[in-house]
DNA sequence: ATTGCATATCGAGATTTCTAAATATATAAT
DNA sequence: ATTATATATTTAGAAATCTCGATATGCAAT
């Protein structure tokens, strides 16, 4: 269950384009990125993608995995970003009662 | 249809926990208000509720209705607010899309 | 015409978000 | 040990949002 503040955290999450957009992008990961490894994309190549600085990519990316939205796996030097697909449906559902 | 700027709008929209109450008392304003009329609520009930000045108020309802969330009826001096039922549905189906 | 009431708009200070550069940390390769 | 690479964190200025008081607008009643 996601409750109502938390749900805010995602709206806010959720209000900015570029984070949007990666969210969309790691729906098809292998259409849009160069390489997809099981964990997931790697921070650099979305940095390369969305042309934001890579301190700014980085915290966006910790911003969607805050309110459940995207994981991460460490791997080596590399951390491995993919969709929560889990946390989102149910956030979705959450969705559909809040608003 | 809604587009993909719209839903960034009503995502930043809805990322205001007092413009999220407002909206959820919105589903049920006999059960929140003290008067409810054929076009809804007037934005003074509302003021009283929230707590917050009238022009915060009157504000907050002007970004809730640019997005289509509520929609609004002048009568006389009184402006009444309610939910706009379709286009939430419809924003509700986009957002199930989108995320 | 004036007064009073409901709402909207304007202007501004406080707070938050955006974004980058610089720095830190952790790992890998030499 | 040193160097290089990937990512995270810190710091800070710019931009946006929050929220209010003041003012404007529009309508109703006198």
């Amino acid at each position: 269950m996601v409750n109502n503040m938390e749900l805010i955290r995602v709206y806010k999450a959720l209000s900015n384009p570029t984070r949007v957009q990666i969210l969309q992008w790691l729906k098809e990961p292998s259409k849009y990125f160069p390489e997809v490894y099981p964990d997931g994309v790697c921070v650099s190549d979305i940095q390369k993608k969305v042309q934001l600085s890579q301190s700014t990519v980085s915290q966006y990316l910790s911003t969607l995995q805050d309110v459940g939205l995207i994981e991460s796996t460490r791997k080596g030097q590399w951390t491995y970003y993919k969709r929560n697909e889990v946390q989102i449906k149910e956030i979705k559902r959450c969705i559909m009662d809040h608003i």
